[in-house]
DNA sequence: TATAATCTTGCATACCTATGCAAGACTAAA
DNA sequence: TTTAGTCTTGCATAGGTATGCAAGATTATA
């Protein structure tokens, strides 16, 4: 076998094709101003021999990475998660941006993960489903390295965000429980000191607290288990929750197995449960949740374009926006009348 | 706010700390010989003006990327592969390799993908839940990129691979399903022409073969759609199936919801269904489904361990394995005796 | 105190490409 | 044929770091 020990140059193209290194460069550059036929020579010659640039060398001249970081958690526990990246990932790559990626815990420090993204001169950062410390943020922008949160939001950075509208949906959920006809609503939180769980909450809580209600209150931690045991106390009990508004699908559809295997209930007619984010398994048949739709997409979109615009123009001012996701009717709810 | 037009180098540093360029290079490189003052020194004034090495230039230098490219389809309809991603990214990690990542559809070819990889100049590349061109083989092979498959194989080159022995676990459920003294087992393809699929359903052939057994067939492309349908036509004839193995967990999920839901039959009672692979799902009370056990940590760990390996002895000959997965027993299929 | 041995440091260069500048080649117009 | 104008090309340099080599500084030994 051919074994190069020594990566090809464009210089050796050069050579083998009688024309300095300058031309072989710009033959790779489309708007640089090389003659039709030399070009093609170069092109071929570069193919003969397998040629490629070296991306490295180019982002050393040219400042531009054109690489962006994307630090992301819970892939593994929440559904939602491997699809936000999927369609991320897809997004940058639409823009010629190569992606950079970071899959850590959720407790996980970002500290020692984002020097590694600046050290690698990444032209900006997406960060999904965890938070950054004030001093990474300054310390991002330090750099210039934009930076754009997914799901969250730092109140005082300079960083964009785009969000699920994640107070109106729990309000809406609250609302169709009231025009339902349930009298004892729980929530499930899921990690307590996240903005979305925190903020469902709060949007839960105003509309019941403005009908004279009271919510049940407990913690599953946005996994299956957490909830499915936190299903079985809230409706084990001698004042039995019969709404549960859960803080996203994957807890819900804890809670309806435990709802439904163990403690042999009817769902919706003893009690409704309704999700958030519409994972994909939401419209199974054995689950059918309704749940508030994280509008995807959008986020998506909106994200992605943010981050290319800002990395184009430093200038740019970051984006905050929060988008408002729609209820969707299934069968693991009671509707009105 | 203070605007850096042009990024701080080690020259900066040098210069306010008194030392040479070279100097300050060493300061962050541990092996090299700096007096310790000095380098506490260094560090000091790069951490105050918010110096970091160059990782561009020190690969250009080094001839090292400390990067490996990922390349991955089926992220959002396989649950499996989402843990599969986490896993490698974090095992990359802990060996100081970042990761680039290119999520992509099943079909799409890779020929356009691993030229940017090359161009990046990772130093491996690992490949998911796809299959690569001899010629895209080649390619790397000629550029000394070393490559290694996850759960494909290809057999005439030299790239590693770390399959799981998917012959032996289609043997193992059609033994299964013997001797539990079913007579009329089917089989649920996933996406025709995938290894995965192909040999799976080779060996549940084989052992329904020695004993005589006809399969009935089915595809469903490894999505639960597909297969949910696929169970109705297999379920609702004159001579329903009474045993199906699904080439993947998802299917056999599908499968088990339109069994349950939609033909009202009891599992595994009137037909026992098996999966492959083990998702978490899989364990749910809901599920409760027999499986073959994908022995994903092994996969990870010698896929990464190689691919390291190779990276750092170029010489290294691959290493093809394939890992034994167990039968894990559950609700979802009947037990013998 | 002198000498050898070990530490530290700086100099110079290499890694590979992109690009401003100016010169050369070519085309079109007169 | 001459001249002005447009295309192409090469030269030289920059981008930020790592490292072999040799010199200078320091310590240990006698």
């Amino acid at each position: 076998m051919i074994k190069k020990k020594t990566k090809i140059t464009s210089i050796e193209v050069a050579d083998l094709a009688g024309v300095s290194q300058s031309t072989v460069s710009r033959s790779f550059s489309p708007s640089s101003p090389v003659a039709k036929k030399t070009r093609e020579k170069v092109k071929k010659i570069a193919d003969m021999i397998g040629y490629q640039p070296n991306a490295m060398a180019r982002s050393l001249i040219t400042q531009k990475s054109n690489m962006v970081g994307i630090v992301i958690s819970n892939v593994t526990t929440n559904p939602f998660y491997p699809e936000v990246l999927d369609l991320l990932s897809r997004k940058f790559q639409e823009y010629g941006q190569k992606v950079m990626l970071f899959s850590v815990h959720r407790d996980q420090n970002l500290d020692d993960i984002l020097p590694q993204l600046l050290e690698y001169q990444v032209d900006g950062i997406l960060i999904t489903a965890t938070t950054l410390s004030s001093e990474m943020a300054f310390e991002c922008e330090r750099w210039g390295t934009p930076v754009t949160l997914f799901n969250r939001y730092i109140p005082g950075s300079n960083a964009s965000w785009f969000c699920c509208d994640n107070i109106s949906g729990g309000r809406k959920v609250a609302q169709l429980f009231l025009d339902s006809g349930h009298k004892r609503p729980a929530y499930i939180a899921g990690v307590e000191d996240t903005s979305t769980s925190i903020d469902r909450e709060r949007g839960f809580l105003q509309i019941m607290d403005n009908n004279g209600l009271k919510i049940l209150r407990e913690v599953g931690n946005y996994n299956y288990n957490d909830a499915y045991s936190a299903a079985v106390r809230l409706v084990d009990c001698s004042e039995p929750a019969d709404a549960i508004f859960c803080a996203n699908d994957i807890m819900a559809i804890g809670v309806l197995d435990a709802v439904r295997s163990k403690m042999d209930m009817k769902v919706p007619d003893d009690v409704s449960i309704i999700g958030f984010d519409d994972i994909p398994m939401a419209s199974w048949p054995s689950f059918n949740l309704t749940t508030v739709r994280q509008p995807v997409n959008q986020m998506v979109d909106g994200s992605v374009k943010d981050l290319i615009s800002r990395i184009n123009k430093p200038e740019k001012p970051p984006n905050q926006k929060v988008i408002t996701g729609e209820l969707v009717y299934r069968g693991s709810a009671r509707i009105p009348k």
